[in-house]
DNA sequence: CCTGGAATTCATCATGCGATGAGTTTTGCG
DNA sequence: CGCAAAACTCATCGCATGATGAATTCCAGG
């Protein structure tokens, strides 16, 4: 099972070869013009990390695609599990995020949870950010720990205050179970037609099945 | 992010070490008495690929597992991807159960659905095929094919046969992708309260999911 | 009982990985 | 201007992995 024809095997060249051969160029110390080269490896290793998980992404091949040499990530990151973290930081709070969707008209709580979700999963830093964490979970208890205090603590709990349905826990973990579900579904495995399926056209569907979970008892 | 406390870490010794320092016992050479040593070799492997997916599996640990020689492996099944198909083997023919699970009334064929998917995960060689194939389809893109391809061929196309819907792929799939992520919520990253739910307690939840997917229009 | 082949291990190779430390070049502060 | 610190690369280490080939031991057919 070697690499044969992998997911990601973009061969990602960022922001190397704008050298001629004309001057001798002395390979070695700092670059000129102060280039933003800590983010671009940032942008890198999301991207690595999104395509092939932790494991399988090699430091190496990082630097590579950031045109920049291996030891320079150590330099700035120490190790790969920091630039992994490093890498997969997200911004916004998500108990905010939670308590605006959920609050509302009950009634039509599927269609706002289905809208929110599609959307997320469009943006491709948020999607790259999520597959990197689905596709390292998958297979690196330390992530799968991560993932899961996570999703109880700033997903479970907060949904469950809101909430006020029996087994409220147990329910919003199967809504997110189809999430991660569809996900990799979708993105994953790539199984057709789903893969290529207009978010427009599944949110109904999914909308009617998160529905059931977090409204109608 | 090096191994700490994985899936799986259950120090597995199989066979081994039934040996007194009495004898000097010679190490090498055929054992005498017939063990199934394949059987035990397919075994350990699968135990080992569905906890820690193909690339992390290594044939040392396996055969460790095993209470063999990793060459042995190598003996008789040539390559770790062989040993890989070998240990995932499935005896049935998914075509046909597709067809009897589905066929029938169709106001209960979320219920029967459900009822059949959990009994499927609740059989310990069962689980681990798929925890296999799951685990390591999310960063083996080969593995990720074959997934599909079987997805598609033994399961879908059949179905869609059977199921006189509109979109019936997309739906079907859609009621697919919410098994894996039961999976993945429920035995890969294992978030509480899901993870230690009573089947018969997800049962009539799962049921109504998919009966929203494969009926009612 | 003898012999060929199967079962099994040992020693070893090449490869790719994460990490480290020393060396070189540029920036920016005083 | 001078110089320390920051940015950056090179060479290299140690480790684990999948694989291979030779060597040893046992079983079964003649």
């Amino acid at each position: 099972m070697g690499r044969a024809a992998g997911p990601g095997d973009n061969d990602r060249v960022t922001s190397a070869e704008q050298q001629q051969p004309e001057t001798p160029r002395k390979r070695t110390g700092r670059r000129p013009g102060g280039a933003d080269t800590r983010r671009t490896v940032l942008e890198a290793a999301r991207a690595e990390f999104a395509a092939r998980g932790y494991e399988k992404a090699s430091m190496r091949a990082i630097a590579r695609s950031a045109g920049v040499d291996a030891a320079l990530l150590h330099h700035y990151f120490g190790t790969k599990d920091r630039l992994f973290l490093a890498a997969l930081e997200v911004p916004i709070d998500p108990r905010v995020v939670v308590g605006q969707v959920l609050a509302g008209d009950r009634a039509t709580i599927g269609e706002r949870v289905a809208a929110f979700v599609l959307q997320l999963w469009e943006q491709p830093e948020t999607r790259d950010r999520m597959l990197a964490l689905l596709r390292t979970a998958a297979t690196n208890e330390q992530v799968a720990q991560l993932m899961r205090g996570f999703m109880t603590t700033e997903l479970v709990a907060p949904a469950a205050v809101e909430l006020d349905i029996p087994q409220a826990e147990l329910r919003f973990e199967l809504m997110m179970s189809q999430i991660v579900g569809l996900a990799m579904a979708r993105y994953v495995i790539g199984v057709e037609p789903l893969a290529s399926a207009d978010p427009a056209g599944l949110a109904p569907l999914l909308a009617r099945t998160v529905q059931g979970y977090l409204a109608e008892g």
